[in-house]
DNA sequence: TATTTTACAGAAAACGTTTTCCAAATTGAA
DNA sequence: TTCAATTTGGAAAACGTTTTCTGTAAAATA
């Protein structure tokens, strides 16, 4: 099909461009006459407007790009699914932005936003991929942001959020009720906002129960299935055994209930098995699995249409926390005395 | 930060922004002492080339929009991860098109090519989002397209797949190989071109070993979790039981080992599952899924590789297809009399 | 009928690049 | 020193839109 731009268009209709331009985006102030003239045009070439040529002359290119650590994590696959629901809905398009945990990669997504081919940014990391001046305001040096899931440090960056710390209360005060003492965790790595605030909510509730920190009982994963296989292994060395293991991710419960099962224990009789995020499969793995639901869908439709207010400057909510809520299953039981 | 244009740093560097454009796209042709000029006013300017500028003008957005059926299945998203990191090494963005199995939607993601926003597709389904007019030929109607895992019925387009029709057979030898005779498959949709062929090689290895094909045992599912769960109920319903399943994904299988395991049947003792894609997964739950392997990271890969040389004018494979293998785990054992 | 208002449509500039063509300056050979 | 050959860099067109500004014709008012 020979390429039809607007001219064509325009001369085929006999008007101006600039009514082409128009029956296209205001069809309202043109006649009815013309706007017939021109939409036959239209129909009879087949024209589709280029988009290169409008957003180039609106400064909206109409794309946002999304920076998540790896796609492959049903948890962030569940979130772009609804980010693009809702991004579809309001007319943009998703560039994706899986970085592998690669802060060089995430620069170059981030880039994608200064170099014209993204309006704006949804970044779930607790780093920002920006060379900052430490002079200047941070928002005047990047572009249109919002920060989801996973908190930077910068408390002037919009952000969509989870209660981390209640949702850990919930599945430590969960375990203590059953009788638990011995609870470790396997959390995500230290540096990340999550993991401080869950562990903070993990250790308050302890403490409320007056049930003593034990340093050894917590084991730092990296929220990927073989750390939970890896600080499993290292829990089940101790003398002193937890009868409780809650992970900070249920791919990390996965992982963990391998070996778990693999060496013979019984979850929950010997050990009980708290997840978080309430991915799919926790439903469907024996026993299924008690943990924290994530609001993925919610999520991943508050960043995109709060994106969206900041780039049309309406108003926007600095910051949304969503609450979270404990899903009680098979993996966890009353202590064995 | 003042949004910087060739202009300003033209002007900034005392050149023509001609000369500007070439330092920055063939700094071979100009010479040392320009281009240090040059250089010098970018770096001080922080100036960033607008992409729209470039792409209106070349023709080229550097853009291809994947259109695939839902993200958040591990299988897809595996694809996913794979052609954007191709897709990263060729200097392309990927455009999220997740159609949530949605024609319509498929359709808006395909004229996203057309509308100039992408360059080329890559296509996982086997129904093409255009309507086409019979007279003229396939190739000349859509923009470049690679059709990647679920085949279209349009030979002319180039196609990536995987052999379908061996992996289907080596799973279902090995289930005779055990012993098995009644041997179920819960299917993919019957209009798909994998299920066809993964049914061929069922029933070509079923006949070739003198077993009589029983339709009863054939299911139509419809490559999700649920619909594992609905078909096994429906098969343990049969007078005649199956001693094996055989799921055409793994997110079936996990579907009905859950089924199977709440009504009381020991995998493999009383029924063997076998599932197809090895996801992650599929190496955790108990117990542990044999499953034919799908070389995603490769199918993903050689997609965006394709697609590559299609934009570029280079020959390309007009057909790939690679091969599949049988994984063997737990959840596969003979037959018990 | 004369005058003001309104509705409509065209001309042209602008968005930010790349690239073709051409002129000037430099080099090299004679 | 002169002339051709070669570098080098600038001017300007082009990519395909949107939008401002302007002019004209029709409608409304007096």
């Amino acid at each position: 099909m020979a390429r039809m731009g607007i001219k064509q268009i325009a001369a085929l209709a006999g008007v101006s461009i600039a009514t082409v331009s128009r029956t296209l985006r205001n069809p309202e102030i043109v006649s009815e006459d013309t706007r017939k003239k021109v939409q036959k045009a239209i129909d009879e070439s087949g024209y589709k407007p280029n988009k290169l040529g409008a957003s180039l002359r609106t400064h909206r290119s109409g794309n946002v790009v999304v920076i998540i650590p790896d796609v492959t994590d049903p948890f962030n696959s569940g979130i772009i699914c609804a980010i693009e629901q809702q991004a579809q809905k309001l007319g943009y398009s998703v560039l994706l932005g899986d970085t592998q945990n690669d802060e060089a990669r995430a620069k170059q997504y981030a880039e994608m936003a200064e170099y014209g081919q993204a309006d704006g940014i949804i970044l779930f990391s607790h780093k920002l991929p920006f060379d900052l001046d430490p002079n200047k305001t941070v928002l005047e040096q990047i572009p249109p942001l919002v920060n989801a899931s996973e908190a930077t440090e910068h408390d002037e960056l919009p952000k969509v959020l989870v209660d981390n710390y209640s949702g850990a209360c919930q599945a430590t005060q969960h375990l203590i009720d059953l009788g638990h003492k011995r609870i470790a965790v396997i959390t995500g790595p230290f540096d990340t906002n999550s993991t401080q605030e869950r562990l903070r909510g993990y250790k308050d509730t302890l403490f409320n129960a007056g049930i003593a920190y034990d340093e050894q009982l917590v084991c730092e994963g990296d929220y990927q299935l073989d750390s939970g296989v890896n600080e499993t292994e290292k829990l089940l060395l101790l003398k002193n055994r937890p009868t409780a293991i809650f992970c900070f991710c249920d791919d990390m419960a996965i992982g963990s209930s391998k070996v778990l099962k693999e060496n013979g224990y019984d979850i929950p009789n010997d050990i009980s098995l708290v997840g978080f995020d309430d991915i799919r499969y926790a439903s469907y793995i024996t026993p299924t699995l008690t943990t924290v639901r994530q609001p993925v869908a919610e999520l991943g439709r508050i960043a995109m249409l709060q994106l969206h207010q900041i780039l049309n400057k309406s108003v926007a909510e600095q910051l949304t926390v969503l609450p979270l809520e404990l899903i009680v299953r098979q993996s966890t039981g009353p202590v064995k005395n």
